[in-house]
DNA sequence: GCACAACCTGACCATACGGTCAATATTTTT
DNA sequence: AAAAATATTGACCGTATGGTCAGGTTGTGC
């Protein structure tokens, strides 16, 4: 067995480097898109030489690559939410919470992401046919089962699953207009709140589950 | 009174040439976002020298502004379908549908809008603060007057709204997700249907309207 | 404490972009 | 049919961008 290696000042460095870089780089590509977003901006938001970035990621691609694997990854885990319900009405509900809070804390990867699939998933399309399709499938079979097994309404699973995420990252997305139909104020905890219990509240109803 | 000119073969020449571009715009700045799309593209894809472009708009930006403005104007006539019902659900079935109907015939405005409010809604701002913001109260106290009637469920009507323009657009903004999903084809005629009848289907039960 | 590797950075480069303009062609008006 | 107005275009320009690189600095292993 291997002894663990202690942790060089070097390898801290680089991961808190790396953090810095990413985050900047989450909050420019959310806000400028990939093609308005420049390297010196970036640079600029970490604090570091524009030639730094390329020493940590060799081209704007790359780094913009990585963000966007970083919330879809971030999506993935919430999805656990679901496999481990007892129920449809537990499992959908933590679902949408767990979606909703991410759309609250992470709202520049979600829009990384929308950006990224509008403009026809130009760097992440094999994602997209491996991992989230097998995803969407496994998701699909557990509803069809429930459904089958008379637990709640006969509804598409698939448009299922698109309405809830529509919903959910709508709130991330669309978290400006939002903002700006809320008399200009981010919402607030009570709104957000009552936001998820909207959600859910409509929609379960609508699967058979009120 | 004013005699009607007869339109002249430059006036009918302007409309098509001020068309082609502002077709060939919102197609190209939907699948490169504002800071991708160049000028350049748009002139090859109107089949038009970029510096006719320019005689024609005198700026990338009031271009982009035009092509946003467009597809808001679009959703607003929507609205009409909701104002004209006689009942909720026929309201709100009726707003769905025309929304989905927009989803399909004009994937790339509704792109080009959701990128614009993505990022801030750099360009169309005061319509957030104006027309959205009216058009939105306006909806909000119809649905507020049906639930006091007690015609349908206490719901928030904010939160309604969200639910379905995000649901709505989602299959137009992320339709390259949802074909990729179908296995690489786009959504048959039937399976529009199919999409519509889920959406409505869900929410109208989830407003207690099933 | 020394040799080596990893890391950092200012200055630089080729390219591509939005926009301009003077010259030309076309349509309308007189 | 001439003159005036409008529309079209290739060539051009300043700027800003993604990316490079040589030289310097810092940390690591022995």
């Amino acid at each position: 067995m291997t002894a663990a290696r202690p942790t060089t000042r070097r390898e801290a460095s680089r991961r808190e480097t790396e953090r810095a870089i990413l985050s900047a780089a989450e909050k420019v590509f959310a806000e400028a898109g990939f093609g308005g977003a420049t390297m010196q901006l970036i640079a600029d938001v970490s604090g570091l030489p524009k030639a730094n970035l390329h020493y940590y990621f060799p081209t704007k691609e790359a780094l913009y690559r990585r963000v966007v694997q970083d919330i879809f990854e971030i999506w993935l885990k919430a999805a656990e939410a679901f496999d481990a319900a007892e129920s449809p009405a537990q499992g959908i509900s933590a679902y949408i919470d767990a979606k909703m809070e991410i759309s609250r804390a992470r709202p520049h990867g979600s829009k990384v992401w929308a950006s990224e699939v509008m403009h026809g998933a130009p760097v992440i399309q094999d994602y997209l046919e491996t991992t989230l399709r097998d995803w969407t499938a496994g998701r699909a079979a557990v509803i069809r089962r429930w459904i089958a097994a008379g637990r709640m309404r006969p509804v598409d699973p698939e448009h299922l699953l698109y309405m809830i995420w529509a919903t959910t990252q709508h709130y991330a997305d669309f978290g400006h207009q939002i903002e700006t139909l809320n008399a200009g104020k981010p919402l607030s905890d009570a709104q957000w709140q009552a936001a998820k219990d909207s959600v859910k509240g409509i929609i379960l109803r609508g699967v058979g589950l009120g």
